[in-house]
DNA sequence: AGGGGTTGTGTAATCGATTACACGCAGCCA
DNA sequence: TGGCTGCGTGTAATCGATTACACAACCCCT
């Protein structure tokens, strides 16, 4: 490999091609305008040079920075590997490059827009529904709103664009497994109270004990983080509580691992003594012990769906006017977590 | 908030201050250098022109983009997720942005170089042993090295920054708990190759037990490929193999959990039947049953320390004649998937 | 009062890629 | 042959921020 002293340019190809860098560059991004001869030329050259495009200029010439701004409340959450993955692929085929956020600071409001305006990012893929759309939407560049999309959290707000599975249907979908098993009394460990898909699912909760003539008992309602440390305060909590509910749905599989984990110290066993039902289905659900039922979520997909809807909304082959709303299904998947009651 | 027709630039704020455009940058960077009357009238302009700075244009002026590229053979895979984390909140003190890339296409090292040498990142943080990086290091820009540091896998190259943990060293401290457990006839499920941690772990185990005097057997070793469904394969091996060990070292926590599912299926049941020892400490580590005994991997400090190592490269801060070669300690955590021998 | 130094600000070039516009040349027809 | 069309290429302006250099204003000292 040759040594370039410096960084070539599209002047130094086009020195080598002896044309003008205005051709090189016509024959970089449509070569049918450019003669046969011209356009071998000029591709020699730049493999002779091992020019590569500078895409700040490029950013500053075009005013967009093929660069997607994917911003979470916590990347540090196992749950949303899968789903950066997915992101990063899909980008990478639409030639984007992917940026990535976690919650940081007092306003995030402020940095996310920081991002954004300063042409860093051409666009925002938000999983984190807590945060002050409006302003962020409220956003414009000329007069046109920020290309965003809401995955996974929902948003409430039916002009932006989402991805998104639907949690109350997937949750009564939950407590309907738990009823049809004969249980009737069931508690339910809630999310972070700031995501909304966290309230959907205790909506859905509450919504499927009402229709199931069941009682919610607000002794066996807890409020978790969506960690596996609260998944083991939720069991203390019922501990506490004096009776246990036959059945737990859990807002997701960490809190239900956390339970099962804390319940088993105190000489009780799932699902023998107590029927429990997570939600999303990650990895280690069907390796551990016991297989967890679990409610799952095509989060490939999400990041794949979300990812391909922000790319097309920012180079505009989306409709400008009505908005994307992308519904996808979440699965039952039953294991060995739940039982029949009695 | 005040919609702007078009994102205000530096002249706009010039022209609101009634000074140069000069003047403004030299208030956003060095403000000192700046009369108070002046810099305040600068900085009431910013505040009511909502002026952001245009980071394209500042790249291309400076050839720095205040951004590093993060990349791993699988971002997929969860054990990254609290790498990330740490990464980004380091990355965001020190005003960076960060780029994540994973693996795609066949031929990394390309498009690796690509993102760097086209001015979209400073420099690369290098979760992945198996790349060539005598290539990407010989990349020059203007006759400087590259800034690379390789993190958590190792890069058989002294001249090359890293942040690691002697995978060596904890591998044979996992073999010494187990031989002084008592147990002799011990396995170990080996990482897919093209990781180096996963060849020191191999070296470590093989050092260790001709240390014990102990014998390496063959049908007791198994290559796996780091997610959980190879620790299903492990153990289908192993069980297929005749006789068991009695006690097996994994290369990390995803695949001892496949293999203790699997076993259990049989009616094998760890510790009982068999010790098993993982890698890494994974948060569900301790809340699996049984609790994983496992050497735990400092995995936000790898990611702090790669990053800021990095960006001290970046800015110049570390001698650029001696090498950074930090090595983290592993911590031997003793829960309940060992037990003396017999 | 005049020379030298310091301080604060403006002017203009620069980074590298894109593209509107202009121009030259070939082909075609009258 | 003259004029028209159309194709391929070059010229030069542009995107927005930074900074070397120039210069003006002021202070201080002799």
């Amino acid at each position: 490999m040759v040594l370039a002293r410096k960084t070539p340019t599209i002047q130094d190809v086009a020195r080598h091609a002896s044309v003008s860098a205005a051709t090189v560059s016509r024959v970089l991004s449509s070569p049918e305008r450019v003669t046969e001869t011209t356009r071998e030329r000029v591709y020699a050259a730049v493999r002779d040079t091992g020019y590569t495009i500078n895409q700040a200029a490029r950013s500053l010439r075009l005013k967009a920075a093929r660069t997607i701004l994917m911003a979470a409340p916590n990347i540090g959450n196992p749950f949303y590997s899968t789903i950066v993955d997915a992101v990063i692929r899909e980008a990478a085929e639409r030639g984007y490059s992917v940026l990535v956020a976690s919650r940081i600071g007092d306003d995030p409001n402020r940095w996310l827009s920081d991002y954004l305006l300063s042409n860093r990012a051409d666009g925002l893929l938000l999983f984190d529904g807590s945060l002050d759309t409006n302003r962020l939407h409220g956003l414009r560049d000329d007069g046109v709103a920020l290309p965003l999309v809401a995955a996974y959290d929902e948003i409430p707000d039916a002009k932006i664009h989402s991805v998104i599975t639907d949690n109350r249907l997937a949750a009564k979908r939950a407590i309907k497994h738990l009823v049809e098993l004969g249980h009737t009394e069931i508690g339910h460990i809630i999310g972070p109270s700031r995501n909304q898909s966290t309230n959907e699912r205790f909506i859905g909760f509450a919504e499927a004990m009402q229709e199931a003539g069941l009682a919610v008992r607000e002794e066996w309602l807890f409020p978790g983080t969506y960690n596996m440390e609260s998944g083991t305060a939720a069991a203390e909590h019922l501990l506490a509580s004096g009776k246990l509910p036959t059945a737990v749905f859990s807002g997701n599989d960490e809190m239900a691992i956390g339970l099962i984990h804390r319940l088993r110290l105190e000489g009780l066993d799932c699902p023998r003594d107590i029927s429990v039902v997570g939600f999303d289905d990650i990895a280690v659900a069907r390796f551990f012990d016991p297989p967890l039922t679990t409610m799952r979520q095509p989060r490939e997909e999400i990041g794949r769906m979300a990812t391909r809807s922000l790319i097309d909304i920012i180079e505009g082959i989306a409709p400008e006017d009505e908005p994307i709303h992308v519904v996808l299904n979440s699965d039952l998947v039953i294991r060995e977590s739940t039982r029949r009651a009695g």
